[in-house]
Order: structure tokens, then sequence, then C-alpha cells
DNA sequence: GCATCCACTGAAAACGGTTTCAATCAATTT
DNA sequence: AAATTGATTGAAACCGTTTTCAGTGGATGC
């Protein structure tokens, strides 16, 4: 019988396998055998000496000091333009989902939409070793991500695409989902269209919807009479007036016909709801009004706000089960899965009747 | 002049402290203490050469080997119960940009409401060498958090108390903010008094809140004539009748006076207006109501919510300067830091006129 | 009965840093 | 001029793992 005596004396500190080792009366590369590959190496009775002290000591291996020597951390890192962006967060709780189960964790580095330090993020991750990246970011700075799939990491690009980097990518399908909320206004008895929606450059989702606008738009020209549509970019800077105007030539030139707006994301469609509010406009009677993104409070604002919920949650999880994928060592060229919206009609979207 | 032959053939790996020491033709050792202590210690002219070496490589040190050795990590662990509620969020992002600005990265744990996994969450982090803890958390499990102060770990507590512990504890003036609440309604004229809110027992803030208005009924109710009160916990289970019952009973014995409702927080807030709107029951005018959590949803819920918007950011950011103190080696019992909310008076609060 | 093989196990060398300790060498002190 | 000091630097040990490389022993083959 080895000695049994425990050794460390600082309830404080974490047993480590050596503390481990004496316990059991083995040595460390024993122990180490045991955790990694249970008991397909050791003899009965060592493993079970060895599982006792561990149980004993109640000690569990040190990670950085396993992704020290591994090269491996079970980190993944998670990239996000803006974490108040609630697309971004039920993001996020997919993905932390998919990596608990996989037995990863996630490092957050929130963006706090300054474009800039997209960089930074990057190596400040590598430099804790994570394993792979999800990014949901601006992409301006595209050589920063280059730089991550450089390093040999595996990336997996959420929402926002990065033209000129070949890397997983999961998304809504914008072009349908554009197609879906148009026609639904369209055969609400919309017919003078208006897509409102941020500063489009640069920016994949932003550009996606809005041509895919501009193609619904001219492909329906000929079949639906008296249909027409516009775009409008709203900035931060002025979400104010510029709207407001906006709002105003929409009806102007939209005449007997009644006009229908299709806002590209939650935050403009609040801003659209505040400049109707101020302009004592009617959600539905008076402008109609169909915008990206469901949230829990869609319902309740006005007679209710008619919205094309994206999969946030499935593209959390999808984005990070590729990454693990990746990470298992999945060769594959870059894969893009686009999953379909869903069509939340409400009062927003419907005509006075009578 | 030393050989500035560089060694490192893979572009992909990162280059260690041996590459620049060999890069720069020195120790190990002096790469070491240039980058720990600067130039105090070191010959000028070595200083640049380490300099130079560094730069050509573009070298920055493994975390995770200094974390091994220094025992420290920069890493900070943060526990929320659930990252989609909007608070949370909040606080993550104060928390967040406190963090970066002191060099510590967040390490996310989000328990999903499943509180059983307090334990896990906290043995996770702490395996990951986190310096410290962000707790957001139902605090059910309070021994797991006892168990990191015991690692010697210190600990933040927002918004939520785990009553046997002794730690930092950061949050809205709850008592406060019910009084600033309810006497607006009282001041707006409504008389029968609601407070609304989510399972109670064992949850800090709920207690808190629902405490502090019985209080405030019982003082007002002598200086105040007709003033009555009485609360409603209403289930995720049973939001629907539950509630809706619970508002036709407080029309009753409101009798001729006006009814009007404190709502402990936003997922509750919804809960009401959703039940009015089904009741055919007009905000303000039939049921006054004031909510906990300011949204920028807030202003366009039926004719805009009342709300008591918590300074959030605030509330995220000072608890992680209070843990970067105590990392910092403060040493100091306990405090116990309130902010005070705001109230933002919409229509939801205001009787029919005339 | 001796060589061979196999299955276990331990010692030691990594991983990439920090820190202690000792060594060097120039500058002072006497 | 010899001794003492102090400032710099390098060698080596260490943090807690994993992994290679030998070594031990028993069981097998001849």
């Amino acid at each position: 019988m080895p000695t049994r005596t425990p050794v460390r004396t600082a309830p404080t500190a974490r047993a480590t396998i050596a503390d481990v080792a004496r316990q059991a009366g083995v040595s460390k590369a024993t122990v180490s055998r045991f955790l990694n590959h249970r008991d397909k190496l050791l003899t009965k009775g060592i493993a079970t000496r060895v599982e006792v002290a561990i149980a004993a000591l109640s000690y569990s291996p040190n990670p950085m000091a396993q992704a020290l020597k591994r090269g491996r951390s079970r980190l993944i890192g998670l990239v996000v333009a803006d974490v108040s962006n609630p697309f971004s967060v039920a993001v996020l709780r997919g993905a932390e989902k998919a990596c608990q189960q996989a037995g990863y964790l996630l490092m957050l580095f929130n963006l706090g939409n300054d474009s800039g330090r997209e960089r930074e993020a990057i190596e400040t991750l590598t430099a804790y070793q994570v394993e792979g990246f999800i990014l949901n970011t601006l992409g301006q700075d595209g050589g920063a991500a280059v730089e991550a799939a450089r390093h040999g990491k595996p990336v997996v690009l959420v929402d926002r695409r990065h033209h000129d980097m070949r890397a997983d990518f999961v998304s809504l399908d914008n072009a349908d989902a554009v197609r879906m909320g148009a026609r639904h206004l369209v055969e609400a008895g919309y017919r003078e269209l208006l897509f409102v929606s941020e500063p489009v450059k640069d920016v994949s989702p932003r550009e996606e919807r809005k041509s895919a606008f501009c193609r619904y738009i001219s492909e329906s020209e000929n079949s639906i009479t008296n249909l027409r549509g516009s775009t409008f970019e709203s900035t931060a800077d002025d979400p104010e007036t510029g709207l407001s105007n906006a709002l105003q030539r929409l009806r102007q030139s939209a005449g007997e016909r009644l006009p229908g707006i299709l806002s590209s994301n939650a935050v403009v469609t609040l801003r659209v709801v505040a400049a109707m509010t101020r302009l004592g406009l009617r959600l539905g009677t008076d402008i109609g009004l169909v915008g990206f993104d469901e949230t829990e409070w869609s319902p309740y604002v006005g007679p209710g706000l008619s919205t094309i919920a994206q999969p946030t949650d499935d593209l959390g999880r999808i984005a990070a089960d590729c990454l693990i994928e990746r990470l298992k060592g999945l060769e594959l060229p870059p894969r893009q899965i686009l999953l379909s919206g869903r069509l939340m009609p409400r009062g927003s979207s419907v005509p006075a009747s009578a």
C-alpha cells in the first residue's frame, strides 16, 4: 500500500497532477494517462488507485497547462460588433450553448461598434490560444480576419461576409427574406415601397438586402400595376429630420397608392416608428411597415409590428457547430449556410379596413 | 553585432521568447526583463536590440504561459443568469468595457437560467485560472459562489445578492426606485396599486422590491386617503390567465379609484401589456403602469411605457472596476454600492384627461 | 532455459514564459 | 593598486501538463 497522506496544507490552492501522483503513489505520467486514455493503458489496480486519489483531492487538470503543452486550449473566440445589438446577443446565446455542449468555452470580445479594433480583437484572442473564431463584425478591417485564418485558425462568419475571405459563412437567406417581406406588403395592398436601412456601404447583409429589394421591384414592375420602389439610408447622426422628410416624400409620391416600408433591422424599425409617431402617422393605415428582426416587444408596438424573424438561435448554434467540426479536422471547401426567415404578419402591415 | 537571421520557417506559428532571444543575441531572461520592467534594468543598447527583434518577429508573449508561471491570467469570469435578459447584456457591456481598459479579458459563462449550473460555471472558470468573478446569477446555489471566494478569488455580485456571502455588491437602489415609481403612480392619481413580479422567493432584487412596495404602502396609507396595495407573482408557466385574472380583480377592488401597476422588470412589463391587450384595456386610461427597466422600445409601446431606468452601463463598469481594485490588492470590508434609478414618465402613467 | 515480445510504468524533456541565483565587469573606495 | 560595490546579464529551475523514451517484468516462442 502506498502512502495516502494528503500533502497540501492550504485548502485554497488547487491540487496538481503531482499531488495526485504522490497521493496515489504513482508517477505523474500515469495520472496523465489515466486522465487522457482512461484505463486503456493502465492496470486495473493502478487505475482505481489513481481514481481514488483524484476524487480525494477533487483534482481537475489545469487547462492553461494543458493548453500550453497541447497547443489546444478548448477556447473559442467570439468577436461581436456590438453586444447591445439584440441580434448579436441571440447569436451569442446559440453559440454559447453549442460550445458548452462540446466542451468549449467562449472568450468574448466586443467591438463596441468600433471597426478599427477588429485587428486588436483577433490578436488578443489568438494570444490566448483560442482554437478558432466566430466573427460577427463590421468586416471593415478585412485583413484582420484573413490574418486569423493565416494563423491556421478556422473562422466562421456569421451574418456579415468578408468578401475577400474564404471561410464558412452562416446567415439568413437575405434575398429570400426580402422577397418575402416585399411580397407581403404588396399582397396587403401597398404599392409605393420604401426600403430603409442603415448606411449600406461595405456591410454585406445591408448590401444584399438592398439589392434584393431593388431586384424584386424591377422584376415585379411589369406584373404588378402601379408598383414602385425606392430606398433610403438612415444615419445615426440624423435619425430625426432625415427620416421624417423621407416619409413625407414617400406619401407625396404615393399619391392615391398606399405607401409601405421595409426596414432592414430592429434599430431602423424603431427609428421609423419614432418618425411616424412624430408625424402623427398611423402604422398600417397611413404607412405599412415590415421590419427585419423579431423581438419580444414586436407584438406590442402600435398595432403590432410585422416582422421577418431570423432563426437567431440556429444561426449561433450552427456557426459554433461548423467551427467545432473544423476543429475536429473536417477538411472541406468553405461552406455557405443560409437559413430562411419567417414572416410574422401583424397590424403594421394591415391597411385601414373599409 | 549578433546574428540577425530569422529562424522560424512556418509563418503560421507564433514567435516565442526564445526566438526573440536568439534573434537579438541575448538570453530569454533579458527579453523577459525587457517586457516586464521595460528598460529599468537593461542597458540602452541591449534594450533597443531586444525591441527591434520583438518588432521584427511581431512577438507578443503567450498569456497562457504567463498565467501558468505567474498564477495570474488577466482573465475575469462573468457568470450571467441569462444572456437574453437585456439587463444582463447591458451589464455585460459595461463590464466588458472596463475590463478591456484595464487589460483584462472576459470569459463568459451563461447559465441559461438553469440555476443548477452555477457551481459548474464557477468550477470551469476557476479551472481556467480566472482571477476573479462578476456574478449576476440566481444565487440559488449559494455554496458555489462561496467556494469561489474560498479559492481566494475576489467576487463582485451584481444585482443579485447571495445572502450568506460577504462580497462587494453593486446594484440599483431598489428601495428608493420602488418608492419613486409608486409615488409617481400616486401623484398621477392612481390609488389601487398592484406590484407584479416574477416569483420572489430567493431572488434578492425581487424580494427587495416587493418588500419596499409593501413598506411604501403601509407608510402612506394614513397620509394618502384611499390608497391600497397588493402584490402578484406571475409565473412563466401561466402568464396568460393568471395575470389576466389578477388584472380583473384589480379593477374590481379598485371600484371608483384608479388602478395602477408597478412591474418589477421588462419581462413582466411585457406580460402585463400582453394581458391588457387581450382584455382590451388601455394603458394609462384603464390601468396605469410603471415598469422597471428602460429599453429602446419603451417609448413606442402603447402610449409609451413609463419606466424606471437602471444605470446599467454604470453597474457593469463599476462592478468590473471594483473587482479590478481588489485584484490590485485593495483590502477592505465588502462594499455595497447602490446607484439610483431614474424615472422616465410616459403615457402609460397618465390617466384619461377630462 | 534463453531470447523475444508485449504490456505497463517511470524518468525526463518538452511547452513558453518568469524568477532566482550566480557570474561578469566596470566603477568606486581606501 | 587591491578590494568592494553595484549594475547587467545569463543559466537554470520552475509553473502543471503531455509525451517520448527507456526500463521493468512476466509471458511466450523456440
